[in-house]
DNA sequence: ACTATATGTCCAC
DNA sequence: TGGACCTATAGTC
């Protein structure tokens, strides 16, 4: 169940452990097995995210360029959906160049073990894959097994370019341009929480960045896009960029500071005016303290206390805190608060 | 064994 | 706006 951040971390899990090789491709489920079979023996050429797609280049030699037009360079083009996952397997080397303080063996969001069959210890070659598994692509130092996926399919250039054009900018990409998020957002009705769930507006926020990044602006969803201000949605994207850059290299999503994690320490502290040492493992933030409102509906907000709320909006769930998010001005009286470098994810 | 749930998207009405 | 789709897992009976 990936947002954006899941994405390039897998981009980074490919480039690190197939780019530039001879791969196989094989379809044990069976529905892709037309295209698997074409492209099966070509070489990985480039390894790409933008927002919540994947994009692996192949062509039939290694020095060609993928972005050169050749019409025998194709684009496996992969969206994970709500359900998708890829499963990596692999020698140690394989493992260690991909999992950048992941599991070893997987770099995919759900926590499912690859059917060993009878493969020996450590022998991942012969790991049988599940029947699921839509598309196995294996190298010379390990395999990936991609399962449930909401797209799976070949694109050549042009489509390549299409789906680049329609994204939004995504805040992981060097090339991404703001001002078309800006411009989207300040010329829409809709509600800001829809916009950022829209992918041609900004590519890569999915449900938890947007309740999350709303909070942290303090700024209720249901606002139109209209009336923010500039500086105001300058703001959500330069908090947007450290934090999907935090999830991108951890694996794990925490939009909590430090200072908020406590809730309960922090209702003691309001009200006897004492201050406890909230310290905890440095390194992992554990589930429970790492949102501000996601998933947290009926629970208090860990700034003033308010219970949290949810909205089924356009089918997906928005939480937030009608408290600190019911600023409806066209001013932003908090934008001193969106310098990035405050927060703990700047890098 | 069954059910509910999930960080998503598309299409028909 | 409602349903379809893709799959694994946690919880319940």
């Amino acid at each position: 169940m990936p947002e954006g951040h899941t994405i390039h971390r897998l981009a980074a899990a490919f480039d690190a452990g197939f780019a530039g090789q001879r791969v196989r491709l094989s379809s044990p489920q069976g529905r892709f097995e037309t295209e698997a079979r074409r492209l099966d023996g070509q070489v990985l050429l480039d390894v790409e995210a933008v927002g919540k797609h994947l994009l692996l280049a192949l062509g039939p030699e290694a020095n060609l360029d993928p972005l050169a037009g050749s019409p025998a360079v194709s684009f496996v083009h992969v969206h994970l959906g709500l359900y998708g996952s890829w499963t990596f397997a692999g020698d140690e080397g394989f493992a260690a160049a991909h999992a950048i303080g992941a599991p070893r063996r997987r770099v995919g969001e759900t926590e499912h073990a690859v059917d060993d069959g009878d493969a020996e210890a450590g022998d991942w070659r012969r790991i049988v894959p599940r029947e699921t598994v839509r598309l196995r692509i294996t190298g010379a130092h390990g395999l990936a097994d991609l399962t449930g996926p909401t797209a799976c399919e070949v694109y050549d250039a042009e489509q390549r370019a299409a789906l680049l054009a329609r994204l939004g900018p995504d805040p992981l990409r060097a090339d991404a341009d703001p001002e078309r998020l800006f411009d989207r957002v300040r010329r829409s009705r809709t509600g800001i929480g829809a916009l950022l769930m829209n992918q041609d507006v900004i590519a890569g926020v999915g449900n938890i960045y947007r309740a999350e990044a709303l909070f942290r602006a303090r700024l209720d969803p249901f606002v139109p896009g209209r009336d923010l201000s500039r500086g105001m949605v300058e703001g959500i994207w330069e908090d947007l960029v450290p934090l999907l850059a935090y999830g991108a290299r951890t694996g794990r999503i925490v939009t909590t500071e430090p200072e908020h994690r406590d809730i309960e320490a922090r209702i003691i502290e309001r009200s006897r005016g004492t201050r406890q040492n909230g310290d905890e493992d440095p390194g992992v933030v554990p589930r429970e303290k790492s949102f501000y409102v996601y998933h947290r509906h009926t629970l208090p907000c860990r700034l003033c206390g308010t219970i949290v709320r949810s909205a089924d909006v356009a089918g997906r769930t928005v939480f937030w805190c009608p408290r600190c998010q019911s600023v409806r001005t066209r001013r932003a009286p908090w934008s001193r608060e969106h310098d990035a470098s405050a927060w703990a994810y700047a890098d």
